[in-house]
DNA sequence: GCGACAG
DNA sequence: ATCTTGTCGC
């Protein structure tokens, strides 16, 4: 699919996000990453899920697929999106709740990759991104668990939040199914010792650790 | 035209 | 995101 023509399907999908409270009572989490094998052309999408609220580990899928779609940033949903969706069906149970490791509804047309994703799954989907790709918000003392509204057109679309004190914030944005203050929530009960959210973080190692033994294996 | 720009 | 060594700090 052409980059034009993408941008016109989210602005069509946009329409169809809701946000909403989630529920508190539910039982998996879901978190996925992204791992890409720079020489050759080929990428590992990983899905792990955790009981809630414990955090304890349930399933890890993953599945190895060759780079469809360019870096483009706004539109890193389709270059995701498939390898993901590979890897969820694989799950022998599907998550109540989903964290993406990228922006929600803070983008510039209201569709980030886990809004996207969380459209295309059905389930409340929540984005926690590593650093912003558009909006403003005031200036935020490096405290942890200090937070700041993110705002794109004098709407707010997600929170800057601190995790950690002195360390760079981290983005978060309802995806689908979720709304500004039980995204900000949520994440705050996945914190643990480090910057990224726990379940966000097992992914991440767990898509580097396939990528390197993929590596080692045959190329 | 220039700067910004998830992963 | 990936490529990379040492290095500063709790």
């Amino acid at each position: 699919m052409p980059p034009r023509e993408a941008v016109k399907l989210q602005r069509i999908l946009a329409e169809q996000v809701e946000l909403r409270r989630i529920a508190e009572d539910f039982a998996v989490l879901g978190a996925s990453d992204i791992s890409y094998m720079k020489p050759v052309d080929r990428l590992v999408a990983v899905v792990l899920t955790f009981h809630w609220p414990s955090l304890e580990p349930l399933e890890s899928v993953h599945a190895v697929s060759p780079i469809g779609f360019p870096y483009v940033p706004g539109l890193l949903s389709f270059r995701e999106i498939p390898p993901l969706l590979m890897a969820y069906r694989l799950l022998k149970r599907a998550p109540d709740v989903f964290l993406c490791d990228g922006q929600g509804i803070a983008h510039p047309r209201r569709l980030g990759l886990a809004s996207h994703l969380g459209l295309c799954l059905d389930i409340p989907t929540i984005g926690c991104a590593k650093s912003r790709l558009c909006g403003e918000h005031r200036p935020l003392e490096l405290r942890r668990g200090n937070y700041a509204p993110l705002l794109l057109n004098d709407v707010q679309v997600g929170y800057v939040f601190c995790s950690r004190n002195g360390v760079k914030p981290i983005y978060i944005s309802p995806g689908h199914l979720a709304d500004l203050d039980s995204s900000r929530k949520l994440i705050e009960r996945c914190l643990g010792r480090f910057r990224i959210p726990q379940p966000l973080r097992q992914a991440h190692l767990e898509a580097t650790r396939i990528r390197k033994s993929l590596f080692a294996g045959s190329g």
